[in-house]
DNA sequence: AATGAATGAGGGTTCATTCAT
DNA sequence: GATGAATGAACCCTCATTCAT
């Protein structure tokens, strides 16, 4: 199933996406630092599309088992949880940059590609963080939710929105906030 | 200064930019709707890049013009002012679309040419959140922050995400939280 | 309307799609040969398709110029002039290789794009063997056709598969029937 | 000899040639459709010319068991024999696909390979209507020929013309003339 | 006898930019 | 000020063929 070849394409690929994007990042380029025949990647690959999916997802299923752990860690209180959550989450996507260019293709161009594999994340996470807040709820540490599903949505759309900011700092930001003030800011507010 | 030709060309350009992004509009297009060769482009505007540059500075000025206005009410406390900023920010936003577009270039591309511009926009931004964080700790409705640059940083992050997952929420989402929601979480938090 | 370098670029592309076929003839050929950058190719024309189209249609207007000629001539009756239509048309479609490329577009791929084109040759043609058949008519030379149109089609279909087989020719046969010769079986037959 | 595989292979490219022509059918496809590895394709046919060629010399086969069927009838006379000949000739080329493949790329490609192929079909059918026009010299049915030979290059090429006229017709001619008419042509021409 | 991985030249097309007028 | 013709590098992708197994 998976070749020699094939995984050197899509490590050097993973490479390459994550730090120029999707449009610019060629397929020869690609090609070249792999030592590879571009045809090669087609043999692989079915288009540029396809081998750009192929290396979200494998970044992605590691994103998943670290959260994962947290997520069933029975000695955490769904404050706590939330707060590890966050901070793991961050920390390791920021070694798995392609996820976030998902982010971008999903929005600013019409790649209709990408839809499928953000459903299954975004609907992944939402489940993850469903039981936590419903955790929160029966401890009694978490604001009543009228309705549970627009909290969600809420506070993930502000968690979604930390990987953008945070890849964003490198170019301006010298002493950039950690994800555990963050976190803080999410859980407590900046209001006494 | 401002011609007729590179009104029209700012304008056309606006249009395409915020619908296709940077890399999906062509010089060839915007020319070919401007009804203007693709010569005079570049009579006015050095290269595509200066004239995106233009483009979202123009953009920019009626985003910083409705935030003033809520930053120098003296009726507001700082609570409200801070809601009203994100909300407004964010309403405002909505129809500035070329700045998003900066967003996206800045984040996944490496198109330093965006840099200079985001400083300006980042620093202004900067100026006035700090002005309302100094204001909520005079009046004793905001937490501490021994450092209040970082503190800013944090929620400045927090607050540009919202952007992006904004405009993310189309695809696959129905009910979106309202920005009054947004903004009492960023304000109080999710605990009680 | 016409520069210098759109007609190298027609000319040379008619040279080698006559020579090769349009499958077979590449643009990066034409470019090449007619010392123009491929990017030249396609501001003149906005693809290959059209490229060859515009080639089709050069060459067909000189053929159309031809037989009006023989056809307006008072002098001669039906039969002479059915005469002189066949041989004429041969020995310009000889000169005018690209015309019969159609034929194959339209026949062996799904060119679409050919199909407008053929439609005005082939309507334009069957008017002017209309006319001749009446003429023979009235002077009683051609036999009686119940259905005019039907008659015409079959005679139509013979005469466009002169060019095929004529083409043909030179890769195996040496001594090529004139063009007189293949008149005369289609005006009186093989049988006394 | 004949293996399953090589059985395969050539039914699926006949198939695929016939369809879409020679340039437009990829090894790609015919080994897939036909569930081989494309490296067996190499493996029973050098080349895909090779493979081409026999595919056609398998259909040449069926149309010349029906031409000799009729070449050998002896209550023939020619001149029927001839129309037979024209109308069952048609007749089994309509589903002798491959074979008009040939004739396109014999004509409109360099497809040297295909020389020897057609060399062998054409002098074939050369035989066949030479043993017809002998016997209709003989009978005096047919008009004198001072060089038998290029009366029958003559009369082959019309015949061969047709095959293409044929095929053409269904983009846009509804009612398409029977093949006896055209024999009709043939054999008495147009005039009285 | 059969396979599938790998190749690399070539295909058509796009596009930011330059420049003579 | 304004034009449009011309450029050439880059892009994504196809495909006949080779070869080790």
């Amino acid at each position: 199933m998976s070749s020699k070849t094939r995984d050197k394409i899509l490590t050097v690929a993973s490479k390459l996406f994550g730090r120029y994007g999707f449009n610019k990042t060629s397929m020869d380029e690609i090609a070249k630092i792999a030592r590879k025949a571009k045809g090669s990647l087609y043999y692989h690959f079915h288009s540029k599309e396809v081998l750009f999916t192929e290396v979200v997802k494998r970044e992605m299923s590691h994103l998943k088992v670290e959260l994962t752990k947290i997520c069933q860690d029975e000695n955490l209180d769904a404050r706590e949880k939330l707060k590890q959550y966050i901070v793991v989450r961050m920390n390791t996507i920021e070694n798995a940059v392609n996820y976030n260019e998902t982010v971008r293709a999903d929005f600013f161009e019409h790649f209709d590609f990408i839809d499928e594999l953000r459903n299954d994340i975004d609907n992944w996470e939402k489940e993850q963080l469903r039981a936590i807040v419903v955790q929160g709820n029966e401890e009694g540490t978490f604001k009543e939710l009228k309705d549970i599903d627009v909290g969600l949505e809420t506070f993930i759309m502000l968690i979604k929105g930390m990987e953008l900011s945070y890849f964003l700092k490198d170019s301006r930001t010298q002493n950039y906030p950690s994800f555990e003030r963050v976190a803080d800011i999410l859980i407590y507010g900046v209001t006494r």
